[in-house]
DNA sequence: TCTCAGATGCGTCGCATTCGCAAAAAAGGT
DNA sequence: ACCTTTTTTGCGAATGCGACGCATCTGAGA
């Protein structure tokens, strides 16, 4: 892991520094969707004198390189994952706010074909499906 | 359509004014997805003193009742249409950032069959497809 | 070790959106 | 129409997220 921050910077041209290292360490240490906010907790933890501003341009950067994918889900700030090999979408918890990430080729196929059809190519595409328990004590809208 | 701005305000139990006629109207009369500054725009060139607080405490308050739906495309801010009533997912032309509807029951399907077997019901979903015009080597451009 | 482009921390700025408050205006009863 | 009550409005200030400018610091090759 140390070997592939190591890696990663030298492919990209960036210095490994002390801030940049514990920051990549933190993301690919994370399995779930941090938030900015949640990673300079989780960075400052480790040496508090990393600014909230170094993290911003730390994910902007990793982005940049396709090393990190952020998403949006509704609440307006960004959330980070690292790229995973496998494309996948979202569902979202609206109870808990917790994320679960699934496939569908099915779904893939459909969309290039739609995109296809209206003579586009597909750049990107967003997939995320709001959903509650399907308990019997079911809320309110 | 004065009428059913009537009714919709009398079924929510929100006051008819001066400043929520016309941007209700404003927003009926919409057949794209306007921001908020772009709506405030098209009000102020009815009524110049609506302010855009109003604008937004209006839309916010439409969103609520279930009237407009809100998108945010990417672009960081927030764009409202009226809720269609059929539901229909996005393209978005990353040249152009122009916006094209479409709909497909086989997607929804897949989707409330994922959202299922992982034990949950669908409270809403977000389908964004950005896209590209492809490229032909003839015909039109 | 020396050098210097790249990286950092801090403070500030910008954009979109929300909030607080006093003044204005709508619905309801008389 | 007039008063009363409650909602709405406009204004400006405040928030929150994210980006930026700049002086300072530092990693890594010569």
């Amino acid at each position: 892991m140390e070997q592939s921050i190591t890696d990663l910077c030298k492919e990209f041209g960036l210095r490994l520094t002390g801030p940049r290292r514990i920051i990549m360490q933190v993301l690919f240490d994370s399995s779930d969707h941090p938030d900015v906010v949640e990673l300079h907790r989780r960075v400052t933890a480790i040496e508090p004198t990393i600014s909230l501003a170094t993290v911003y341009r730390t994910v902007n950067l990793l982005r940049e390189k396709g090393v990190l994918e952020r998403h949006t889900f509704g609440d307006g700030r960004a959330r980070y994952e690292t790229t995973p090999r496998e494309h996948h979408d979202h569902l979202i918890n609206v109870e808990t706010g917790s994320v679960i990430e699934f496939q569908s080729e099915e779904i893939e196929r459909l969309q290039e074909e739609i995109a296809r059809k209206h003579g586009f190519a597909i750049v990107s595409h967003k997939l995320e499906i709001y959903v509650r328990p399907l308990k019997r004590g079911r809320g309110r809208t």
